[in-house]
DNA sequence: GTCATTATTGACCGTGCGGTCCACAATAGT
DNA sequence: ACTATTGTGGACCGCACGGTCAATAATGAC
């Protein structure tokens, strides 16, 4: 009964998502925008309201991905100590060898914006403790398999590890070498997982 | 011979870092800067030269600060040990009463500028290296007063509690309570500095 | 084919930005 | 007191930004 989109909204909400990634949020123009998205201005702005909403659109969208792929490493993975310790050694592989390192588009995005959106920072705090509970009931099945022991505070302990992972995230932006990134996350992993499975 | 300057040049940065810290490069604008400094537009530019060097300059400065703020903690704590377990627990009590939880003015830049701005990133580098270093003299001496077992590599375990502590600055934004922060803190200590002094 | 409806485009708008400049103020030397 | 020199403040500039809008294109219903 009318003419049909030209495009795939999700596509362009990646399209943005990687803008805004390598970006962020001020940084990245309308123009920016609709060079990566190949719409013009006004269709943007049709669809998806303004810059704003559209950043926290991509924003969701990279949560929602994030959590799906955190949700399938740990279920997928046999040993659930293993899952655990590939936390903290994700991030010093994440664009190692194209040489940019752009960190995590939500904790680049809190860092910029939290102070000032409180929907960011909203958006922040459930996505961690979403994690929080992914990582703890990993922990659990970890102290079930025997890798871990059982009288550990699992909340704790999944708390401990997802902010040792964003501080391994943090530091791959700062211009470390991957050597060294490495045999950070191993070594945190070594402290904060003492039971670890062959070489 | 000439009109001297009415303003204290660090004064000026003083205030600039603050409003840096409180917004972030691209959300702060000349006009803020002027409130914040008393200054006109054009006693800032003729001083400083642009915005970017002022921010540059209050960067610096922050990092000077920090790194003095570092070393006197590091040397002055006569337990080394403890010296160490402060690091993990200082980013907790930072503005925990005022209830605004900014980070590190470092952090909040790189994420924003590291990636556009290779001068950013250098000063982050060269930051961190030097933390790094100064932790691990703070290891070596933990170790000579047998309060941290001796075979292990004071630059490795040095990263890792610098890793852990930029993890525990990041978390502090993002809405996570004092509490949770605090037992994650001491978490992350217990976990990365074994041996720890008493209730 | 006609029409109603929605998508698309790009010209256009007002605003706030970083940055410049100039008239004026304040000092030190003589 | 006069002058040279530098600091100060704010008016001013051009620009790029986010955002709007109207003309046009593409579809489905009938």
């Amino acid at each position: 009964m009318a003419r049909p989109r030209a495009f795939d909204e999700t596509q362009i909400l990646n399209a943005a998502q990687e803008q805004f990634w390598d970006a962020g949020y001020a940084a990245t123009s309308m123009e920016d925008l609709m060079q990566v998205s190949g719409l013009g201005k006004g269709s943007i702005y049709a669809a998806f309201g303004d810059k704003r909403q559209l950043f926290l659109r991509a924003l969701r969208n990279y949560i929602e991905g994030n959590h799906e792929q955190l949700r399938r490493v740990l279920s997928d993975t046999p040993r659930a100590i293993d899952a655990l310790r590939m936390l903290l050694d994700a991030p010093v592989d994440e664009g190692a060898d194209s040489g940019v390192r752009r960190g995590c588009l939500l904790a680049n995005s809190t860092c910029e914006l939290g102070n000032a959106d409180p929907e960011v920072l909203a958006l922040a705090h459930a996505t961690y403790e979403t994690s929080t509970e992914l990582i703890a009931d990993c922990i659990s099945r970890a102290q079930d398999e025997g890798g871990l022991p059982a009288q550990s505070d699992a909340i704790g302990l999944a708390r401990a590890i997802l902010t040792a992972q964003q501080g391994i995230v943090y530091m791959s932006r700062t211009g470390m070498t991957t050597a060294a990134l490495k045999a950070t996350s191993r070594s945190l992993a070594d402290h904060l997982l003492p039971a670890h499975s062959g070489a």
